[in-house]
This record gives structure tokens, sequence and C-alpha cells, in this order.
RNA sequence: GCUGAAGUGGUGGAACUGGUAGACACGCAGGACUUAAAAUCCUGUUCGCCUUAAAGCGAGUGCGGGUUCGAUUCCCGCCUUCAGUACCA
């Protein structure tokens, strides 16, 4: 048979699913090696085809590293919190977990048939409340931490309760909110329990605090900065307004440092490293005060230039800055408080869109230099930021242009204050170059000498001191939103304090809306019910045994067991309501570790809080517990047994439970729930937990993460630079610190795939309108017959190489014109005698239309399928030069509405996944963006089906011979097993590909079916083309499904060794031709042979050769 | 503006530490097979010049310069494109 892709990947990925081929296991003696993919959210538009190419090359990585002998642990799952399907759940009240459980099937379904040796049994999805109670769990371990500076590490709370307990915190060491009072051991002891508590949450890395954040009123939430693009959202596009609010934060700052020298160790793209970089923001400088004339207070500023502060000659403070109102002296407010409303009212649009106008105000009031003693007078401007620093700055005109343009346009001094400081009047110099004039204490000193005076004299002082500072700002972790993890957090007296450990989950209660309440409340404030109980300290202490009789039924299923058993109900809770197998409908229920089913035959719903906590337990449960228990349950003859068992109880009486829930005296869970990052900072670490280990009280048990430790190679877009990758290792470290995780750094290598962009195809419109012959005495009955008519001819399109000629070429304009009224476009518009008549003005005879691109086939359009595409089409006429309609294209990112969206299912459907697999590769290099298009397609599938060839005669029978492989097969072969072996190292798949046709090429030539050489080739082929070379293997008489982990053949280069090569012999540098020398022979004996050669001689011209250069194997370069 | 990456045929791209530029594939042109089409196979294909042909000559990796026997590769300057970032004191 020819190769029927079809059948075979169907089979093997059948086979794979079937015998858990992928599944890994935690206890191995086999090195480890963990390949990690960014796990994709579940959006409702499914795959399209640049989604895989990151899948695709880390399936290929892991699959050669199992051939190498290593335990590949290669998961997948699904980052399922999100604001799209909570946007469609409030369009069209569709519970966003049934939303997202929909696409997540069909991206199931598409990544399956792309035949990727996922290890499925170590899923993740961060919706699921057995995933995010850990995601819970590591929030309440941020919120019993503190980050102690002395040992550089963060600390469990109590170690910094017993520091205040001793001596306060006057020597405490640790990173905090700005405004911590100060207090003695005997303050400390003497604070009521919401004192101390108040205290302690200034230290916490997980805090409340007011701060601005992004408020976007048409999400009705909170955004994260790199969720906010130039003002307006990231996603929706809406804008994004400043607002002071009560929030969640993370204190990640207190990781800056580490976040950055971390850096310097892993194996990241140097870009993606350089925007963390950029994103932390380190600047080493000082902070230096400035106390204000005739008053108490004091202004600080941040400096990185400490060195020129001889050449201060005002202070700027930000419009918003707290002192602004104070200092400003009346004569001036007028004019200050003109400028801080026309500041506020500058959109953040405007303030970017105008970096080079100055405009400012004067508050009246001065300044006193710390060293010098001289006034210095107080401005407010905004190109000084509120958010950076302290908001203030002190202005060196001649050191930074922006102070120099401040001082020119309000004409203050620009004093110089260094030797090589010229041209002051035309710009600032910042250069640090150069000794110091003007400068007191620092005349004649270099940059590092003065910096270091400087800082040491203001130390002195006590008006200033060396400071590093980050721009990296703290993390907001809240959203008023419904789909995420609910934070752990119930309110007592207005002071946060966490949950259990113990009852974590924290599970997402049901509501009636998505929607924030009337009030403004965050969604979940809409569940009435959403309240801690701290007597039981449980969430669902309550169901217990009532009086209440009804008619349930309910028997278990016992997992280690497997066998069903008759149950109490009042120990279940129910999770699923009807579910029908056969005839019967059933509720699943769980308890402890068995999983139940119920029967109502009319389940008495007396009480409303019974109801809604049944809900409450079917979205808690139905997403992780339903799946394994249906793949439990259709096993064998379940069905059959289960109606055996009905029978037998529904003959018995049952108890049955109520529900006694009273909500007074409950204290409010918190309302918002965790930002988007939350679930995804730690995923790759649940990974490593088996699905057994998964039961256990921590989420991954140590001797796993001892053998796991990190990620060897991740693979993913840059898009997630500045978030996801910098929150992961912030939490990383953090869970290190705690003893948790055992390396500083979450990955350890990297790798950016490139986008996949679209590449749309145009067609190109000739715009024309419709002249009658005879004249209409009225305009409207003109136009009436002009729309009557204009609407029934047929649309034209020219080829694209027509479109040209048409904007250049005015005789062919006539001529077209000529051809298109020579068209018996419709009878009746001949009656009348209608004509057409092209536009005239050139840029309007012509409109590009983007054109489906599936109904183009290398740039040329099918007409039929074109036709059909739209009603309006249906009559299209084609110009061309050549009998074909040549498309234009142009590459843009992948849209619905730009119609050049390319699913994979598509071209799996055509080719194979095998095919879709090589072809990703085949594109170009891995990391760089690229636009898709199927041109190419054609020759790999060629490939694989000579490759299949190969195995096989003419007739199609499978045909391999256990003849010795000659030598040229050999070389053949041990040259591709060298060459894959280097490109997979590198990530260079491309040049894979083209080995592997050269390689066949070669063999097919060599008409070589020797199973010494193809069984060899079929395991190098393998991390490529999983499915064919399954086949293959399998034809050739090996064991089902041992391909996988085959060892990698071992490269013998004794097969490449040469006794001749053809050497290139130039003549002054230019490749002239080749002689065949032996390949032992030394640079004299070949100098020799060649000044020999008669061909050579003719180039030399008669000349005697300078130099001759002799590279062994590789080159012989005559001079003359 | 700053930071980073990249510019090679008609197209995607290859050339890994300086050593035969354009591998592999697409497309195109011509041919074989076929009633025909598809599929398949063969030949050619950087550009220009020259030649009946074989062969030959010249130019050529964004532009200009440099180092070198030799540069797509290293150095200097410039241009263009893409990405990130933006008054960061």
């Amino acid at each position: 048979m020819d190769y029927q892709f079809r059948d075979i990947e169907k089979r093997w990925q059948q086979f794979w699913a079937e015998n858990q081929t992928y599944k890994v296991d935690n206890n191995s003696d086999k090195p480890k090696y963990f390949v990690l993919d960014m796990f994709p959210y579940p959006s409702g538009a499914g795959l399209h085809v640049g989604h895989p190419l990151g899948y695709i090359a880390s399936d290929i990585f892991s699959r050669y590293k199992r051939l190498k002998g290593f335990n590949v642990l290669h998961p997948m799952g699904y980052d399922s919190f999100g604001l799209p399907a909570e946007q469609y759940a409030i369009q069209t009240g569709q519970h966003p977990a049934i939303t997202t459980e929909t696409n997540i099937n069909r991206y199931r379904e598409q990544l399956d048939n792309i035949g990727l040796s996922f290890d499925w049994s170590r899923e993740v999805r961060t919706s699921d409340p057995d995933y995010y109670k850990w995601t819970q769990w590591i929030f309440i371990q941020l919120f019993n931490s503190w980050y102690n500076i002395e040992t550089d590490r963060a600390e469990k709370i109590d170690s910094l309760i017993s520091k205040f307990k001793r001596g306060g915190n006057s020597h405490v060491k640790a990173m905090s909110d700005d405004d911590v009072p100060l207090f003695d051991a005997q303050q400390w002891s003497q604070k009521s329990e919401k004192e101390k508590q108040e205290v302690l949450l200034k230290y916490r890395l997980t805090y409340r605090r007011e701060s601005t954040v992004n408020w976007c009123p048409a999400l009705g939430t909170v955004l994260a900065n790199d969720e906010v693009k130039e003002g307006f959202s990231e996603r929706g596009g809406y804008p994004v307004e400043q607002k002071k609010m009560m929030q969640w934060s993370m204190r990640i700052t207190a990781y800056a440092e580490r976040l950055l020298q971390g850096l310097n160790v892993i194996d990241w793209p140097e870009p993606l490293k350089e925007m963390q970089r950029n994103w932390i923001g380190k600047s080493v400088g000082a902070m230096v005060q400035f106390k204000v004339q005739n008053s108490n207070s004091k202004i600080e500023v941040f400096t990185t230039r400490v060195d020129t502060i001889y050449g201060v000659s005002f202070l700027v403070l930000a419009p918003e800055h707290e002192l602004v109102q104070e200092l400003t002296k009346l004569e001036h407010s007028k004019e200050v408080l003109n400028y801080i409303s026309q500041a506020k009212k500058k959109s953040e649009l405007d303030r970017m869109a105008d970096t080079k106008s100055v405009s400012g105000a004067f508050t009246g009031t001065y300044a006193i230099h710390p060293l010098t003693g001289r006034n210095i007078p107080i401005w407010i401007a905004d190109y000084v930021l509120a958010g950076y620093g302290t908001g203030a700055v002190m202005a060196v005109p001649s050191g930074d242009q922006r102070d120099w343009l401040f001082a020119r346009m309000f004409d203050l001094p620009i004093p110089a204050i260094s030797d090589i400081q010229q041209n002051l009047d035309q710009e600032a110099d910042a250069s640090k170059e150069g000794r110091y004039i003007n400068s007191e204490l620092i005349n004649g000193l270099t940059y590092s000498e003065a910096t270091e005076v400087i800082i040491q004299r203001l130390e002195e002082l006590g008006v200033g001191k060396a400071r590093i500072n980050f721009r990296l700002r703290d993390a907001i972790f809240g959203r008023q939103r419904y789909w995420g993890e609910p934070v752990p957090i119930y309110y007592k007296d207005g002071i946060p304090y966490t949950i259990n450990e113990k009852d974590l989950p924290l599970v997402l209660p049901q509501v009636d809306k998505y929607l924030p309440t009337d009030r403004g409340e965050p969604p979940l404030a809409r569940a009435e019910y959403w309240k801690f109980d701290p007597i039981e300290n449980k969430r669902f202490s309550t169901l217990s045994k009532g009086p209440e009789s009804s008619e349930d039924v309910s028997i278990i299923l016992n997992l280690a067991s497997r066998r069903l058993m008759p149950i109490l109900s009042s120990r279940f809770k129910t999770i699923r309501q009807e579910y029908k197998i056969g005839d019967y409908r059933f509720d699943f229920f769980v308890e402890e570790n068995n999983v139940g089913i119920a029967f109502e035959l009319a389940f008495p719903i007396k009480n409303r809080q019974k109801n809604t906590l049944r809900k409450e337990y079917l979205q808690y449960f139905n997403y992780h517990f339903v799946p394994i228990l249906l793949e439990e349950l259709f096993e064998q003859d379940f069905e059959k047994k289960l109606r055996r068992k009905i029978e037998e109880i529904l003959v018995k009486p049952q108890l049955s439970f109520a529900l006694n829930y009273n909500y007074q005296n409950k204290f409010e869970y918190e309302l918002s729930t965790m930002p988007g990052w939350a679930g995804s900072s730690w995923y790759w670490l649940r990974y490593m937990a088996s699905k057994s280990e998964r039961k256990g009280n921590t989420f991954v048990p140590n001797k796993s993460m001892q053998y796991w430790r990190d990620v060897d190679l991740y693979i993913g877009g840059s898009e997630h630079a500045t978030g996801h990758l910098l929150y992961s290792r912030f939490w990383n470290m953090f869970l290190k610190d705690l003893g948790y995780v055992v390396e500083e750094e979450p990955f350890k290598k990297l790798i950016n795939q490139g986008m996949i962009q679209g590449r749309s195809n145009l067609v190109y419109r000739l715009n024309y309108t419709l002249v009658p012959k005879t004249e209409f005495a009225d305009l409207d009955k003109e136009v009436d017959w002009h729309n009557h008519y204009i609407n029934r001819l047929p649309l034209i399109f020219l080829s694209k190489e027509l479109v040209y000629k048409v904007g250049t070429d005015e005789e062919y304009l006539k001529k077209l014109e000529t051809k298109i009224n020579s068209y018996d476009l419709k009878a009746e518009l001949n009656e009348l005698g209608g004509k057409i008549l092209l536009n005239l003005r050139p840029e309007n005879i012509i409109s590009k239309i983007h054109v489906d691109v599936n109904i183009v086939e290398n740039d040329i359009l099918n007409f039929e399928k074109f036709r059909n595409w739209r009603p309006e089409l249906h009559n299209a006429i084609f110009l061309s030069e050549r009998g074909k309609y040549l498309c234009g294209h142009e590459v843009e990112k992948m849209s619905k509405s730009k119609f050049n969206v390319v699913n994979p299912d598509d071209i799996i459907e055509k080719y194979g996944a095998d095919t879709l697999r090589l072809y990703e590769m085949f594109l170009g290099p891995l990391e760089q963006s690229k636009p898709w298009n199927t041109n190419g397609i054609e020759g790999v599938f060629k490939f694989l089906r000579k490759f299949w060839k190969l195995f096989h005669n003419d007739e199609f029978t499978f045909n391999v011979s256990d003849e010795k492989a000659t030598k040229a097969e050999l070389k053949a072969l041990h040259k591709i097993i060298k060459k894959v072996e280097e490109d997979i190292e590198r990530f260079s798949f491309n040049t894979s590909v083209s080995s592997f046709m050269i390689c066949v090429n070669e063999l097919t030539d060599l008409k070589c079916n020797k199973r010494s050489i193809l069984q060899e080739l079929v395991i190098v082929v393998h991390p490529y083309a999983p499915h064919i070379t399954e086949e293959l293997w399998t034809l050739l008489g090996n064991e089902q499904g041992t391909l996988s982990f085959a060892p990698y053949p071992v490269f013998n280069p004794e097969y490449l060794v040469e006794n001749e090569f053809a050497y290139p012999i130039s003549v002054n540098g230019k490749m002239r031709m080749n002689l065949n020398i032996a390949l032992n022979l030394e640079q004299a004996e070949v100098e020799k042979l060649v000044l020999e050669n008669d061909h050579v001689r003719q180039y030399l011209d008669g000349k005697n050769p300078k130099k001759i250069v002799f590279v062994k194997g590789k080159i012989v370069n005559i001079v003359v």
C-alpha cells in the first residue's frame, strides 16, 4: 500500500493513549529531563497553525531525549482562568467553567491530532479546585512570610514576631512598607491584636495597601502594568485610568536584586533577559534631603548622579507630590493649581506624544542646598513622575537634557560643573569624563572619586545616603472579577486573616450573575453564603444527618477495590446532578476516597441553602472528579453490575441528610479573586507530582522535587517576558527560601519560538461606474437606474500581474474599458445601452480585498471556490494574462477578519500530522518570526512518501533486505546520525528536515533497502515524524511501541573518512576549480601537484606564485 | 530617543569555530509517461555578458570603508525592517 497516513496516524495515536506510552515515572534510575511548553489559555477559537510550532519543537526534543536514554517529563495543561470565558458568561449567562471545558476539549482534540508525546496523566488546569488549592496555599505562605535583608531570604512571619518581642523593630532589616512606625519590645507587647496585625501586614510578602491601580471601567477590573498597553487594556483595547484602591499586592520588589542577578546564570535569549533587566530597572544612586527654607519640611530626592550636586539650580516635584500644597506660596497658588489641573487632564497618551514641550510652575518656595547652603527654587512639572523614586528630582541643567530644557524655558541658571562641558548654551552634557569645577569639595576629582566623597559627606551631615532604586513595582494581586482563584482570606475587625490550610481549597461560589453588584462590589459579593464560619472553622462542616426523610438511594464506588457498595448518604457531597447512564439518572458524590452515585427518585429540595450548596459542589468537583470517575465507570461491563446493584438496593429504606446552615455571625471572605498570572506562576512544579502523588498533602512530594528539580528546557513566546516569566521566577525563589523547591531558578534554558504570522491573500477588484447611454431627465430616476443595475453587474477582478499595468499604462486602461464593455454583461443593460466607465482616479481604480487563504493555493485563486465563497461573487469575472488568477499577498497578524487563519486540522486532514510537524519545522529557524504559507508543504509530503517507498517495492509491498550495507549507504546513514544530533542540540530543526531529504534522496539513488541502514534511520527520523516511523518500526519486525525508547544510533566517524578530497583551488582568493587530491598529502606535496596541473597554470598566466595557503581538507589558495 | 534582533536568488531558507555563497524545498521553464488531467520521473533555474555547443568572463550576501592569502561570518560608519520600552532623575 502507498503511504496511508490517515490510518497510520490514527492507529498510533490510539496505541500511545491506550498504552500510556508517555506516562513518566518519578522513580527511575535514568537521568531526568524536563521539557516544558507554555500552557495555553483555552480560547474559543481553538488552535491555529501558529500554536503548535513550539509544541512540535519541544516534542521533537522530548522524543530525542527519550531515545538518548533520559527519563523525560513532558506535560501539558491549561491556563484556564481568564477574562474571555468570563466575558462570554456575562453575555450569555453560561458558567465560565462550562465554556472553559468545552474549549479545553477542543484543544485536547487538536493537540492529540498532532501526535505530541505528552504525559496527560499529569495535566493541570488552573481553574481546577484541586490545583488552585495550592495556588491559594502559596498565597497563604506569602502572607505568612517576610523578607529578611540580613539573611537575604524570605522567612516565616514567626521569626519576625519573635524579633519584635525581643527588641521591637528598629534593628529589623526587612523589606517592608515605607511607613512603618518604630517601636520597642515593650510597645510591641502593649499593642492590641489588631494593632499587631496592622504592623505585620506592612511586612508580609502579600499585603494590602492603598495603591494607585490601572482601573479599566469597561472591564470592571484592575489590570497589571504589563496588561496595559499605551493607556489601553491589552485585552479588548478599553481605556484605562488611574484610581486609588485598597488592593492585595505581592512584594516582588523584595526579590528585585535576586531576580536581576539570576539572569546571569540562566540560559535564556539575550533580548529576553534584557527586557527583564529593563523591567527591573536597577539604578544605583543616592537619596539626598533638601531642607525647605523657613519650614521643617524636607524634600527627599533620588539621583544617580550625586556627583553633580553642585550643579543643582532648582528642584522639581511631580504635580502629585504630597508637599506641593504646603510649599505653594499664596501669590503662586493660582498658577500652580492651574498647572496641576492641566496636568491631570493630560491623558497618558498625550503625555507620551508630547515629550518635547516643556511646562511647569514655580511654587514660590526655596529649598536649601545641603552642601552649599544656597537657595534653590522649587518648581513643579509633569516631566517628573510621582511613581518613580521619591517623585522629586534635583535638577542639574548642565548634565541632564530635560533639566536643561526646563532651565532654558524658565530662564534658570545652567552652571557648568565639569571641565569638559562645552556648548552648554546648545545642550546638556551628561558625560562622566573630565574633572569637576565649581564644585568646592570635589574640584579636580574624577567621577568615581567624586561620588564617593559626596556620599560620605552627605552621610556625615545626615542628609543623604547611597541608595539603589528599582523601577520594578510591587505586583497588584487582586481582580474584581469572578473567574479566578478566590483569595483565601477572611476579615475580622477589618483585619485580613488566612483561612486554615487544611480547609483549602476555598472553592469559587456560585453566583447568579457574573457582574459587580449594584454597590460596585466584585461578583463574589453576590454569593450570600460567601462567609467564613469561625466556630467549625471548616467550610462544609454543617452537613449533618437530620430527621428529614427523603427517597435518596446511594451506592458508592470504592476506587481502591473497584467494588460498589451501599453507603449512608449522610456522608457524601453531591458533585453532579442528573447524569445519565442507560435509563438511570444519577447524582455523583464523593466521600473521602470514594466516588459515588446517588439516585434521585424524587429529590426534595426543601430549602434554598441546600440547593445552593449542591450547585457549589457541582462546580467544585465537576471538572476534576468526573473525568476520573467516568474513566473508571465505563470500564468493562460496569453498567450490568450497576443495574444489579441498583435493584438490590432499591428495596431497602435509606437514611438521608438535611442541611442546617446559619449565616449569622460569620466573617466576610475576600471578594476579589487572584490575577491571571497566579496560577501560571508555579504550574511547572505541579507537573512534578504524579497523579497518585497529587492526593497527598503537599503540592509535590519532596522526593519527586529532589528528582525533577527544575525545567531543563522551556519553550514559549517572548510576550511573557515581563509577566509570567518574572512572576514565576519570583514565586520559585520564594518557595525555595521556604524549602519547598530545590533550585533558585525555575527554567534553566528557555527558547522563544517566533510568532507565526498570517499570510493574507488579496484579490484586486476593478472599480467602475455605470453610465447610461440615454439621458435621464430626472436625476432621481438616473440614480435608481444606476443602483438597480450596478448591483447586478458582475464584479471584475484583476490578476496581480495586471495591477501594475493599470496603474501605469493608460493605453491598457482604455483597452480594458473597451474589453469590459464588450462583455455580454446583462441583456437588460444592453437594451438600455448602459456603458461601463472605469473610475478615473488611479488610486480608486482598484480595491484590494482580503480573500480566504483556504481557497487559494500557491497564490493561485481557485475560481470555483471563490465564486461560491459569497453570493455577490457568483458571477465574478477574472482577468489575467495567463489564464490563472494570481493573488497578491501580505504578511499580517493571523485573524479572522483578514481571512488568513489556517488551522492545523485542515492540514492534518489533507497531508497528515507527520507532514504538519515536518513542515512547521522546515519553515525556518524556530526562534524567527515567519509568515505561514503552505507553498512548500507538498515538498515535505513528497519526502515522506519517498521515505515510505524506501521500505517498499514498486508494488508497494514491504520489502527490506538483510544484505550487508555498502560503504556509501553507511556513509549516508552516519552523516544523518551526526547531523541530526547536532541540529537538535542547537535547536536547528529546519536543517534536520533538509538533511532527512538529502539522506532519503541519496538512499533512493543507491536503491538501498537494507534493514541495517533503514532501521537506524527510522530511529533518527522518529522525533520528527513519530507516526510513520512507528509503523515502519513495526513492519521491520520490532515490538510495537518500543521505538520511543529505542537507543539512538551511535555515530561512527570511520564511515565518513575519505581518502581523497576535491580541493577547491583558488587564485588570489577567487575559486577557480576543484582538484582531487589524496587527503594524507602534506603541503609540499599538494603544492607540487597543484602547480604541475595544466589547468592551474592557465590561471597563473606564467607568473610565479608569491605564496600558497594550504588548509588540509579545506582549501588551496595561490597568491600571485 | 533608548535597548535588542535581523537584512543572502522570484519565495522559505542553508552555509555551525573566517575557507567552494545560494544546500534543501517551493515556484517557474522545458521534457517523459498519459486520449487528457492528476500523480510520478528527468533536465534547467543568482544576475549579466559571451558562445552553435563544450566552456569561459564579470558582478554578487542592505550601503560605504577596513582587517585578511581569503569575509555572509570579524572591526568601524551609515541605511532599512521588526520587537520591546518610553520624560526612570
